[in-house]
RNA sequence: GGGGGUAUAGCUCAGUUGGAUAGAGCAACGGCCUUCUAAGCCGUGGGUCGAGGGUUCGAAUCCUUCUACCCCCGCCA
């Protein structure tokens, strides 16, 4: 439709222009808005206002110029001048409910395009240590990280998600001694314990099944335990399976997918990480100092160089990821999304650094970055401080169990990555009814109630009926509606484009509110059979699109409540 | 000291990328269920968009200077 309008308007300038009405060498850039009050029409232009200065001529006379100008058009009804010089449109009845047939007959495609043209995209998200369960800070990661992938599939991307973890550097050494101390009977109180131990409750629960030879199928990592408490390698082993199945464990209650696990130390046996070094060293980049190899990466605008190589021989953390993004780049992702924690923020100069210093011709800018705030999570009025290594926090598993996957993934979708989250678990728990996914979801299940109710008067409704009486729906309510859906493939098209999926979220109790109050305002089932299935269409239409939104971020579209 | 983020109603947050009179939900108050699900709807009150300056037809939005809070700034990951 703003295409359609973007034509008329061109067109209208173009006439002008061949009148010599406007002067040949102006650039137009034509702008279509949505009109936020509907006494302004459907759709506004600012051409007139943006034209002004260059035509020299007042925005108004402009903007009564080109509306006279513009071509006819079955889709609209009228076009008036507004303001210091807005034009707007007045769509006609019959291209606002054309949606309803739209939507009716993509069905669960509605809303989707084909910008990303089946290109490749790699989402790598959570990427967490196995050095404990799954936090809620995590969790966000994983809600946003996912439904990144689902809202780049339905914009037409190949996509690939990724989780990227190290199961062989110092911290899980010390994992491995944390769980040989509780094998051996240590408690973190004890004076014996690791310094820097991880000092949670689950460390023992480790120590437990592999000291039982309890057996672990995780998705990458498999392992059997043993009575040994002296084979560090073996505890080693066993810790890294145990945490990534119950980190698969979390993942799965979170209907969370992963195509492909990375392990950090692949990069390392397939001498990825040396030969990364080397083409460092070849190219020119690094020098020796104090006994380490650094990285000149104020080349390439960090504020200082950095070590790659240490004293002791082995490699800082960000070798191996600038290895990793090398892998990424050769395995043919031209377009690659890191959603990853705030914290993390200063490896993006870095692993960008490192990439460019290689000279493989990757893009300046590459890698992608989604970086979110840190979740605060508060319990009993108190914010719960978040710190692996003292054991106390809280668990994504926990707050799955505790306030639902779908209240989970939506709250955590909700906002934008870049603003801090607080999770506050009281709230979730004693006012769920206040949740804005059970408002969507109420929705969506008071749909499914009316056709349950239509099949128990025996009655039935026909989709062709519905979409030949669309005309019938002259309600307010049922207009806004209307203009409502239509918006949708736009804020899909815009939250994959943005990569922000909390657009969708925001959109979607908008819609549901919309509809709420078209459903108190107007009964549905009505004897006037035309009219009853026109509202059924729009209900079914209403259905369809907050299902499809829902599925974009993971929350499900239940048919009764 | 440097980098990143944030600041909008009492609270939690939107704000369609610079548009017209800044919006929801909670909380407060008042209404609506013998009628398709009241987890809902309707109404009332509530604002110096952190502060100052700038850019222009037009700024919550862009630039700049401050202020406050969060996160990073390790030869940890």
């Amino acid at each position: 439709m703003k295409e359609h309008i973007t034509g008329l308007i061109e067109q209208a300038l173009d006439a002008l222009i061949a009148q010599g009405q406007l002067p040949a060498d102006i650039t137009p850039q034509i702008q279509i808005d949505h009109t936020r009050d509907k006494s302004h029409g459907d759709f506004a232009s600012n051409i007139a206002l943006t034209l002004a200065k260059s035509a020299r001529r007042p925005p108004r006379d402009l903007a009564t110029q080109i509306c006279e100008a513009l071509p006819s058009s079955d889709l609209l009804t009228r076009t008036e001048i507004a303001g210091p010089g807005f034009i707007n449109f007045f769509l006609s009845d019959s291209s606002n409910q054309a949606v309803v047939r739209s939507i009716l007959e993509q069905g669960d495609r509605f809303g989707h395009s084909d910008v990303g043209q089946g290109r490749r995209v790699q989402v790598e998200f959570v990427s967490a240590n196995p050095t404990g369960p799954l936090h809620v800070g995590h969790g966000r990661g994983a809600a946003v990280g996912d439904s990144l992938c689902r809202l780049l599939a339905a914009t037409g991307w190949d996509v690939a998600s990724e989780f990227y973890y190290n199961d062989a550097g110092a911290q899980i050494d010390n994992l491995a001694r944390s769980v040989q101390a509780r094998c051996l009977g240590l408690t973190p109180e004890s004076p014996e314990w690791p310094d820097d131990g991880y000092r949670g409750s689950y460390i023992g629960d480790v120590a437990r099944s592999y000291l039982a030879g309890d057996a672990i199928d995780a998705q990458d990592q498999h392992a059997t335990g043993a009575a040994d408490p002296n084979d560090l390698d073996a505890i080693r082993k066993f810790a890294v399976a145990y945490l990534r199945r119950e980190q698969d464990l979390d993942l799965k209650a979170f209907a969370v997918h992963f195509d492909l696990y990375f392990l950090e130390s692949s990069l390392y046996q397939s001498g990825a990480v040396e030969e990364t070094v080397e083409r460092l060293v070849a190219n020119g980049h690094t020098y020796e100092k104090d006994g380490a190899l650094w990285l000149r990466t104020t080349d390439f605008g960090d504020d200082k160089d950095r070590v790659m190589r240490k004293t002791d021989g082995g490699y800082t953390y960000f070798l191996p990821d600038v290895a990793y993004h090398l892998n990424k780049w050769e395995r043919g992702f031209q377009r690659v999304i890191n959603e990853q924690g705030a914290d993390h923020h200063s490896t993006v100069t870095r692993v960008r650094a490192g990439l460019q210093a290689l000279q493989q011709g990757i893009p300046e800018g590459w890698p992608d970055y989604v970086l979110h705030q840190m979740v605060t999570v508060m319990r009993d009025g108190e914010e719960v401080k978040i710190s692996k290594r003292a054991g106390s926090y809280v668990t994504l598993r926990e707050l799955i169990d505790e306030v639902g996957r779908d209240a989970t993934r939506y709250f955590l979708v909700a906002r934008g990555p870049s603003s801090q989250l607080t999770f506050d678990i009281d709230l979730a728990l004693s006012q769920s009814n206040d949740n804005p996914v059970f408002y969507i979801q109420y929705a969506h299940a008071r749909v499914c109630s009316i056709l349950r109710k239509l099949t128990e008067q025996g009655d039935s409704w026909d989709a062709d009926s519905g979409l030949g009486s669309l005309q019938e729906l002259q309600e307010e309510h049922e207009k806004a509606l209307l203009r409502r859906l239509d918006r949708f493939p736009e804020v899909v098209a815009n939250a994959a484009a943005t990569l922000e999926p909390h657009t969708v979220a925001n959109y979607l109790k908008e819609l549901a509110g919309d509809f709420h109050a078209w459903y108190n305002a107007h009964k549905t089932l009505v004897d006037d059979k035309p009219l009853r299935d026109a509202r059924l269409a729009l209900s079914a239409a209403t259905r369809q699109v907050i299902a499809n939104g829902l599925a974009l971020l993971g929350v499900s579209a239940p048919e009764s409540m």
